[in-house]
DNA sequence: CATAAATTGGACAATATTGTCCAAATAACC
DNA sequence: GGTTATTTGGACAATATTGTCCAATTTATG
């Protein structure tokens, strides 16, 4: 359902949530934790910068930390990654489907899209830091 | 969301349900009316053939005709297209998460995976031919 | 029986996603 | 100031998905 390049990212954050209490997170620890390859996870990382959810400085010392993760949700960070958000769209890819014209699932997949979103945009990363007995 | 292959295959198989009444119906008609490359089409109609959710014969009148439309459920042909069926496995992509050893996400997940799949295996293709202003 | 209209299957091509490698820049520390 | 530990960015490679082409086969029909 989600892309890898989005479970790597959201991995990513929860880690980085984790241990926000110490100072910069270098990319190899994260990845080792997270069990994702390294470069990959450099390309997403960098895109969780200029989404602003993360700030990164280089050199010695330097690495990864996660800012506003109270403010960070799911779906925002699918977008961030994707570029659109699951929900987005026609479940038959028409273009022209709408509700004044509807493809033939149209309205039952409005509700599920409903669903889906409550399920992206009302869970933060925050939340998630605590919950889980999986190692991230 | 769902893959072009799966979208295409469920075009063609409430076209060939709207005209069910006519014979065998040729790839070209369908490809044509559901907008879609034939070529590729014609591979994803070979799935529905082996998934015996259609018939077809070679030759001069020959194509497709839909059996069992009123079983033909969506979930079912995201199988037999894609392989798997949209809500299996971990949000986050963990093969080891489970109610036991859950992922942060897991129990919400599982409730969003539970709308999917009534989405998925309630409705039939059946349903669909009459609804929609859309012209498939 | 020849021709036309169709599916089938294999090989190939284009594009998107996932993943790797490496040089350059930068920051800390001895 | 040199060395080490980092991110950054660009080019490349592997794989998956989507899409195309064509020859072979099959069936109906005149």
């Amino acid at each position: 359902m989600l892309s890898k390049a989005c479970q790597y990212a959201i991995k990513s954050l929860i880690y980085l949530a984790k241990h926000n209490d110490r100072a910069y997170i270098p990319l190899s620890e994260i990845s080792k934790n997270i069990n994702s390859p390294e470069a990959f996870t450099s390309k997403i990382l960098q895109k969780l910068v200029s989404a602003k959810m993360v700030i990164s400085t280089k050199g010695s010392r330097g690495g990864f930390q996660i800012i506003n993760h109270e403010k960070i949700l799911l779906g925002d960070i699918v977008e961030a990654i994707d570029g659109s958000n699951l929900s987005e769209g026609c479940f038959l890819g028409l273009p022209e489907c709408s509700c004044q014209n509807p493809c033939p699932v149209h309205f039952k997949y409005v509700e599920l899209k409903n669903k889906l979103n409550t399920f992206l945009f009302q869970i933060s990363i925050d939340e998630l830091v605590d919950i889980g007995s999986m190692v991230i």
